[in-house]
DNA sequence: TATTGTTATACTCTATAACTATA
DNA sequence: TATAGTTATAGAGTATAACAATA
């Protein structure tokens, strides 16, 4: 079968990001919609999902994990401080560096968070096949790399 | 072998959905950098690649594939009209929609900005097998589906 | 009455640049 | 000098609600 050359004649140009930022729109838009309890904004959530295994970080770490600069994920952070869920302290070995840390308040947001993820992750993927979460897996890291 | 059981073990929750906006946002800000003669906006840059076909469309269909909300999307379309982009008129056979066209300047910028997804997705792309590009666009699909 | 799009308001996200503290 | 983070500023994205025009 010779479905290669097919499907590059398709689609010409660009539909494969263009399908990135509908689901990345849409799937936000919905967890924002399920966690509106929590009264968190998409930034908040990411934060929260990417903080919730608990292992602290530096302000840089999670800027990188959620895509925001230093600027904007300060704002992101004040917030979630002001508000109990996390606290800064500075780094023991570089006192330049902030060390952030869920409180247990926040430890339960992030855990709901990721719950929320996880089951509208699971409801997705149940459709599919393996190999296709594979696929989808090994196209978003070239795509990381890509984007570099 | 059995990998789907390592695999539903190794990531219990939500690791799909982090990867696909780490993936979004990288991908985004690489393109607004490439684009930066352009002095489009990433919301811009979106709205002028899902108009790049040429095709005219209403706001709240394109509203639908950029992922915005009306207000939101009468912003972007009040700046790229302001610029000469595009152009607004009432549709005919419902003169409620508005239908939102190209104009040869906004065709131009609009190329540009295909073009540069292209070679964005190009890139990436090639490091990976046809059979992961259709996993990858069956999991964005049900992402989709789920998300509704 | 319902729908399409715009406007008003308030808050969040973002980039740039200037700044402080630490390395 | 360089790096980590914050602050200030300005513009862009977002949701909600109210509104006009059309269906």
């Amino acid at each position: 079968m010779n479905t290669e050359s097919v499907e590059s004649r398709l689609e010409p140009g660009g539909e494969s990001l263009l399908a990135l930022q509908r689901a990345t729109h849409a799937t936000l838009h919905v967890l924002t919609t399920e966690l509106a309890a929590l009264k968190l904004t998409p930034s908040e959530i990411n934060a929260l999902a990417n903080l919730a295994d608990g292992r602290p970080r530096t302000v840089s770490e999670l800027g990188a994990a959620i895509g925001s600069k230093p600027t904007t994920t300060t704002g992101v952070l004040d917030r979630l401080e002001k508000r109990g869920h996390l606290t800064r302290a500075l780094k023991p070995g570089d006192r330049r560096s902030v060390r952030i840390e869920l409180t247990e308040q926040g430890r339960a947001a992030a855990a709901t968070v990721r719950e929320a993820f996880a089951e509208l992750e699971a409801r997705a993927l149940a459709a599919v096949r393996p190999e296709d979460v594979a696929g989808y897996r090994a196209v978003l890291a070239a795509l990381g790399e890509a984007a570099r």
